[in-house]
DNA sequence: AAACATTGCAACCGCTCTAAT
DNA sequence: CATTAGAGCGGTTGCAATGTT
């Protein structure tokens, strides 16, 4: 039996998301947190699939989001990491406090794959472009010439990452196979975190929670931060506009009680 | 100023993984 | 143990914005 669909694709709207839509999910999720994904159109009155709901909500809703250009910083750590973990964005993601897989994976795409591209490093095994083929035994970065790392410098300074990772393309291994594989020891405390469910933010100690500054919210009309995060739906009911715009809310409760 | 090319990002699609039954 | 449903992930696409001719 074939799996079906994740939503009826009839009556499910597509495409780019309308300030109404964002406020209903936001208030849905601000008020009744992160729950089945499938129930959450519904629920808040949207004429979505679920997967879409949570890619909007992830990807560009959640208030912990930072926005704006990765800093050196963060593309420093996008490609050490991804020099380790190939293409497993969220793994990356997780990394970078406020920045999603789909931001990551846009911006290597869009910006490192050229930056390295134009270093001399081809950017899938992040190995010199002209030296590929006798680059078996020696490690990508120390490979460099110190004038063309600019910023490529492995966080590390020892030989954490040892040439057999390198040697193959990273995506082609599963976290399970390489890890205790001698790709790398699980004594190494980035690479056990990573595989871990502990997040450890390696980045970001400047990064404050997002307040009332948060630049989506003001322009949807969310004006308060996540931590005062009913604070801007109460103006909104005391303003009684509630019944305009977030009607949803009564039919999420309704709902809900039902369940 | 207009036409065309390029870039960057939001969103979708299809697959895999995992938990529940 | 097999099947199913739901969530999550990575690749890809579509389109608006921007740059170039």
């Amino acid at each position: 039996m074939g799996r079906q669909p994740c939503c009826d694709k009839l009556g499910v709207k597509k495409g780019p998301w309308t300030a109404e839509e964002d406020k209903k999910l936001i208030n849905f999720i601000l008020t009744n947190g992160q729950c089945c994904w499938r129930a959450v159109p519904k629920l808040a009155g949207l004429l979505r699939c679920g997967k879409s709901c949570r890619l909007r909500w992830t990807n560009y809703l959640r208030p912990d989001l930072k926005r704006g250009l990765l800093t050196e910083d963060e593309e420093q750590l996008v490609i050490d990491l991804h020099a380790r973990l190939g293409n497993r964005w969220s793994k990356i993601a997780a990394r970078l406090p406020g920045r999603t897989d789909n931001e990551i994976k846009n911006h290597w795409n869009t910006h490192i794959k050229k930056k390295l591209a134009k270093m001399g490093i081809d950017p899938v095994t992040h190995e010199p472009l002209h030296k590929q083929a006798a680059q078996d035994s020696s490690s990508t970065i120390t490979a460099l010439p110190e004038s063309d790392r600019g910023g490529y410098q492995s966080l590390e300074t020892d030989s954490q990452i040892n040439c057999e990772e390198n040697s193959s393309p990273p995506e082609h291994s599963s976290g399970d196979e390489l890890r205790g594989q001698g790709g790398y020891s699980d004594e190494d405390p980035l690479m056990s975190s990573l595989w871990g469910d502990e997040i450890i933010p390696l980045v970001d100690a400047s990064w404050k929670f997002p307040s009332a500054e948060n630049e989506y919210y003001s322009n949807v009309g969310v004006t308060a931060g996540w931590e005062d995060n009913c604070e801007w739906l109460l103006d909104y009911q005391a303003l009684g506009i509630e019944e305009l715009v977030f009607g949803s809310v009564d039919i999420a409760a309704e709902s809900s009680e039902k369940l």
